[in-house]
DNA sequence: ATAGGGTTAG
């Protein structure tokens, strides 16, 4: 091949380098044709050296960027290569430059390979710049192969100590999997610059190393604002949402200033946390700082305004927001989904298809959120055929998940297990524990049982299904039976997770466990609950004690459950914020069905909003009625 | 020439 090209070349018609000048004595300057600038192909550079030839034209007149980029792929390699000989220009910055295009190409990684490649077999030298190329590349198709080749290339020219090319390889390494390798490369890295630091708290906070990550950032000298971003965003990552917001609290506090990537992880801590006050803090310095328009601050706004209650701030956004993407969508119609407004997130849903707007996975998830959480069965199932039928999405575990919940929660036990049974993944404790969930709602203790024999395999140590499991056993009045799941529980030392509800007021957030007796302002709290008691009966409340499954006197029972925590933190709240003021509180579990009952009445009693974010939806208790419709 | 961000079941 190699041969025949060089005949076929007309080079060897050529007394390289000693060249005719193209401008005549009589100063016209010559046209050259097109060609001679704009071929694309191999052949047509050929074309344009035999018309440079003929006419006298000095080679050196060719773009040789272009002479590169034409041949760098393709055989005529070595073509390329003479002509820079016989121009004498240094080939490999030549190569260089052309590697770099490709490495800015989006998709061309290949190319930058396979380039690569025809430089060593043609016995280019390589230097820093090409590692540099290469690199980049392998991060794009996480080439871990090709990036041992590099780095021993990078050892054999005595490249060590580049900090570019080390940090590049640490992160390449990292990227690819082999965080091993990155540790050794970092751990003897002679001296290291705060982008060597970055990397590794990056890395390892997203391979879920959150501690080691927070070690390394304890141990910088020198910290920039990318490194408190990343260990910010790590500890978000790593669902360590307190200490996220703590550690951008100390950034703060040192004089930098978030910039947008800040924001979105910062925002981020807050949609976990539900911190609607500091969100909307963060919300107007974004504003200020000119981040109104960065798509991603916007999504998580949404998300941290959706995730804190304030549905309506959401909407505001989400309208304003002109260039949505499919993030945007799907988080505005999860949103809907957990606020129990099921119609306009199917409304939402059918607007992005009129748009022209694809979904994608999350965008489903979504939806059938919103119809299992309002028991739309027959939407629910159109729409989970619909994936995969309309749209090439293969309903993934959690797609099954939520009709197995759909399913489940309607009461259709058989449907849900026949899905179950058939479906083409191995169901998981998330699908049994919907599962179970159903059967409770049913009374149905032989399939609740079935979901047990599962689940004790599954996640055993999760101290839900066997409280929901003798709940159910308890309910059919098996007495010994809910007692054995108990002392099960017990053996297997697995504990009961405390009822946990909190309430900020004036950026303080007040926490209340149940049967708390101790809180500051208990006195306080019990006879103020006793006064809303008697106007609450009068309304109609009857206290559920068929909840509490302890065999104790009825008065016993109903005290456990005037100590729930949601109702101390519902009380607290009356008690120290203004009229009229909309009260939210957050629960580490489910709502109990006994407060739900008794926050619609009091709702009505106190003429206040009351927002209740569980473990799994929000509850907006208003005029005596919650915006779930009592279907949760 | 090297480091970063958004939605995800019960």
């Amino acid at each position: 091949m190699l041969n025949s090209l060089s005949l076929a070349s007309p080079l060897h018609h050529l007394p390289s380098k000693k060249l005719k000048p193209s401008i005549d004595t009589n100063n016209k300057v010559q046209t050259t044709p097109s060609i001679v600038h704009h071929f694309t192909s191999p052949f047509e550079l050929k074309q344009a050296i035999a018309f440079l030839i003929k006419t006298n034209i000095p080679l050196s007149l060719l773009p040789l960027p272009r002479i590169a980029s034409v041949c760098a792929l393709t055989p005529y390699f070595p073509f390329a290569q003479q002509i820079f000989d016989s121009v004498n220009e240094q080939e490999l910055s030549v190569w260089n430059s052309c590697l770099r295009k490709f490495a800015e190409t989006p998709c061309s990684a290949a190319d930058v390979m396979f380039l690569f490649q025809q430089m060593r077999s043609y016995n280019v030298g390589v230097d820093c710049f090409t590692c540099s190329f290469v690199l980049k590349a392998c991060v794009e198709l996480r080439d871990v192969s090709c990036a041992r080749i590099v780095h021993a290339l990078i050892e054999k020219l005595g490249y060590q100590s580049n900090l570019v090319l080390v940090n590049a390889l640490i992160h390449l390494y990292a990227i690819c999997g082999v965080m091993g390798d990155a540790v050794l490369l970092f751990d003897k890295m002679p001296q290291r610059d705060v982008v060597s630091w970055n990397v590794m708290i990056t890395q390892l906070a997203k391979e879920g190393d959150v501690d080691e990550a927070f070690e390394l950032f304890g141990r910088m000298k020198e910290r920039n604002l990318r490194s408190w971003t990343a260990m910010i965003t790590g500890l978000v990552h790593c669902g360590k949402a307190k200490e996220a917001v703590r550690l951008f609290v100390e950034m703060e506090e040192t004089g930098l200033k978030a910039n947008e990537v800040t924001v979105v992880a910062v925002l981020a801590a807050c949609a976990d946390l539900g911190a609607l006050e500091l969100g909307r803090r963060i919300h107007e310095y974004s504003d200020e700082s000119g981040f109104k328009r960065n798509v991603h601050v916007c999504n998580t706004l949404i998300d941290m305004y959706i995730k804190s209650g304030c549905l309506e701030a959401a909407k505001v956004l989400f309208e304003e927001l002109k260039d949505r993407t499919i993030v945007s969508w799907s988080a505005m119609i999860q949103g809907l989904a957990i606020h129990g407004q099921a119609d306009e997130a199917l409304e939402l849903f059918n607007e992005m298809i009129r748009m022209g707007v694809k979904p994608n996975e999350v965008t489903f998830l979504g939806i059938l959120h919103a119809c299992s959480h309002m028991g739309m069965i027959k939407e629910g199932r159109e729409f989970f055929a619909s994936m995969s039928r309309d749209y090439n999405i293969s309903p993934q575990i959690e797609h099954y998940g939520c009709m197995v919940d759909l399913l489940s929660r309607a009461g259709l036990l058989q449907d849900a297990y026949e899905l179950i049974t058939r479906m083409p993944i191995k169901p998981n404790a998330v699908i049994w524990g919907s599962f179970l969930g159903g059967c409770r709602i049913r009374k149905d203790v032989e399939m609740a049982e079935e979901a047990m024999r599962h689940l004790g395999v599954l996640d055993p140590l999760n101290d839900g299904y066997y409280i929901i499991m003798s709940n159910i056993y308890a309910e059919a009045k098996r007495w010994e039976d809910a007692a054995r799941v108990r002392k099960l529980m017990k053996d297997r030392g697995v504990k009961k997770t405390p009822g946990l509800s909190t309430i900020t007021i004036a950026q303080a957030t007040h926490e209340f466990v149940a049967g708390d007796d101790n809180h500051p302002q208990a006195d306080k709290i019990f006879k103020r609950w006793d006064k809303l008691l008697e106007q609450m009966r009068s309304k109609g409340y009857v206290p559920n004690t068929s909840l509490v499954v302890l065999d104790i006197e009825e008065n016993e029972k109903e005290r456990y459950l005037y100590r729930h925590s949601e109702k101390l933190a519902l009380v607290f709240g009356l008690m120290n914020t203004k009229a009229g003021e909309t009260i939210r509180i957050m629960k580490n579990l489910r709502v109990c069905e006994d407060c739900h009952a008794a926050f619609k009445v009091i709702s009505e009693i106190v003429k206040r909003e009351i927002v209740v974010r569980d473990r799994n939806r929000f509850h907006c208790f208003k005029d005596g009625f919650c915006s779930c419709k009592d279907y949760w």
